[in-house]
Parts: C-alpha cells; structure tokens; sequence
DNA sequence: CAGGCTTGGCTAATTATATTAGCTTTTAGC
DNA sequence: GCTAAAAGCTAATATAATTAGCCAAGCCTG
C-alpha cells in the first residue's frame, strides 16, 4: 500500500480547514483522518493528540491573522490603518471560523512556543495601528485590549449567529470602526 | 434505596455550578450525576441530552446576567449606569464563567424559547443603560452590538488567560468604561 | 388502608471517540 | 542491495453519551 506521506503540517492543515468547514466541535480525529487518507491512529504519528493539534491548529490561525492584518495596514495610517486591520481581521474570523475558535481558550506553554510567536505578531500588527493615533504611553496597553475586546467579541459573537435582529452586521461594524476611531483620536 | 428527589431546575442548577467549578468543556454527564448522587443515565429522566443541559443552562446564566444587569442599573442613569452595567456583567462572567460560556453557540429556537427570552431581558438592560446617551434611532442597534462586541470580548477574553502582560486588568476595564462612555457622548 | 399508576432511579448494553500497543512495510541513506 | 527509521495498519482499551428495559417509591383513589 502505497504511502500518503503526511507530516504534521499537512495535518494541521487539513485539521484547520476540516474545522472551518464543519466546526471545531465537530473536528474528530476520525473525521481527520478519513479527509487525509489515513487509519485514526496514523494522525498520532504526526500530532501526539487531539490537544496538540487543536494548539498546532491555533498557531497555523494566529499566525495567518497576523500576516493578514500586517499585510492589510501596509501603507496605512491612522483612521485607515484602523479600518484595515479590523476588516483584514474580521473577514480572517468569518473565512475561517473553526481555526480562530482553536485560539480561544490555548495558552502558550513558553515564550518560544511558536502559539506565542503568532500572538505576539498579531498584537503587533494592532500596536502598529495605534501608533497612528496620539496616545500616551500609559494608555498604550489598555488602548490594545479595547481593540482586541472589541473585534475578538464582535467577530465572534457574529460567526456564533449571536446578532440576531434584523440591522446590517456590516453596517454596525463600519459603525464600530468609526467610533473605535473617534475615540481613539480623543484619548 | 430512598430517592433523591432531583427535578430539572435542580439538576441545571448543579449542571452550572459544576461548569463553573470545571470548566464547561469537563463538564460530562458522569461528573454531574456523582455530582447530585444519581447514576448518569437517571440525569436523562430531567434533561433529554448534553445538549438539552446545555441550553438550559445557558438560559439560566442569561437569565441571572440579565437580573444581575438590570439591578446593578436601577436608579443610574447616563455613566454612572454604563459604568455598574459594565462592572455587573463582568462579575458576573468572572465568578461564573462556565454557565457563560454555555450561552456561546446556543440559539434560540423559537421566540418564546426561555433562553430568547432571558436573551432578550439581558439586551434589555443594555438598551436601558443606552437611553441615559443622546443616541439616534438609527445608531441604537450599532451602539448596542459594539457594547456586546466590548464587554463579551473583554470578560471572554480574560476568563481564558487572553491578557498575557503584566499591567492590570481591572484597570484596563475601567479605562475602557471611560472610553465607551466618552464615545457614546459623541455619537 | 390497599391497590395501582406514575415517576425516578437502576443495571446492562450500544455507540462513538480518543488513545495505546505492537506489527509491517515503505523508503531514505549508505 | 541493506538497514533502520518513519509511516501506516490492526487490535485493544478506556471514557462518555445514550437507549432499553426493569423495579421500587410514593402518591392518589377508592
């Protein structure tokens, strides 16, 4: 029998787009390996468990946030770096709304675990951000928390249907960009 | 052998606490009946499945969000009432954060479903805090979503380790009360 | 107060899933 | 070609959800 010839980065691959499609919570080790051609049990010789793919699977997503919303504010300034980044961001989630689930809840068990890596590029693209706007020092980190509070919850409140009544979810988000921008300007 | 005399009300009670104590992802069956002091397949005579717990425990923590919401907010109005509705919310994630994290993903299935309805009661109480704000009709829904994108995405993202770096947290929310507040001002 | 019906609990069995053990075969490197 | 690591497989184990079917507790009625 002829050989697939996995290695791990194939299976996270495939993990990650298996869990965009039907969900995280419906990501079986099963399901996994019957999309990539293998017996259930083969997945082990590339990932050592379903934690560990779920984490590999959270880094493959921060990591492509972070290229997404760097590559998005290239250029940009101010306002439009804001816009940018939040759209690049908000279309990554709705693209992509298993592996993101992966990030909530995975912590990085080192400073070099590669989750931390992508976390910290994707924070950086959102510092990159706010470098456009006035703001002091002191503010700098809670500034970045409210933007991550506020695209990580819109973002996954919308993919959770969680926006039920009838009001254009992209005409609320450009809302929030625009008040996120006021505010911002003001601090 | 006496009977326990569970009902559902007390076997969702328990169910949440326990996911409050565990986490929502350990929270099985198993655990649950040692928990009340049945065998797991008499828990079935009070929910149908997993799932059904899971909503109904889901309504019960929009229910309880709600209420504690709506009573923080009596006789505020303007910051004062954005302010003890943010901070009541808060709380109640953090001391509670399994039952919260039960309303992720559950919807509604008809509009007198009581977790529609406990739904509905918790967006009340928002809707109340945005009428202290001189806020058009037509940015009423936008304004509501971006304090649900807010306050969901900070009390998620703490609850699950989110805010890796040292400056305090609770000086973040407030620092983001303050932003909310002076944004709505200028709608 | 006895008889019987409903209800809540139990044991046993089924299914799905993750994971481990141990075997076999491919295939890269010498 | 030879060998050893890597990659796959089958078989087995453990945990969890769920269903079937049995039985006793306790309430309601006569």
């Amino acid at each position: 029998m002829p050989r697939v010839g996995l290695d791990p980065a194939a299976v996270v691959a495939a993990g990650a787009a298996l869990a965009d499609e039907v969900g995280l919570a419906n990501l079986t080790m099963g399901l996994l390996a019957e999309r990539v051609g293998v017996r259930t049990p083969s997945l082990y010789k590339h990932v050592s468990s379903q934690e560990d793919l779920n984490r590999r699977i959270a880094a493959l997503a921060l990591s492509e946030a972070a290229d997404a919303v760097g590559g998005a504010i290239q250029g940009y300034a101010g306002r439009d770096a804001l816009a940018a980044a939040a759209r690049a961001f908000h279309t990554f989630v709705l693209e992509h709304p298993g592996r993101y689930a992966a990030t909530i809840g995975v912590e990085p068990s080192s400073p070099d675990d590669p989750l931390a890596t992508a976390s910290r590029r994707l924070l950086g693209a959102f510092t990159a951000v706010l470098r456009g706007y006035e703001i002091g020092e002191s503010d700098m980190d809670h500034a970045l928390r409210m933007l991550r509070s506020l695209w990580h919850g819109f973002a996954t409140l919308q993919v959770a249907n969680g926006f039920q009544w009838s009001t254009d979810i992209d005409e609320s988000f450009e809302w929030l960009i625009a008040f996120a921008d006021r505010g911002l300007r003001t601090v």
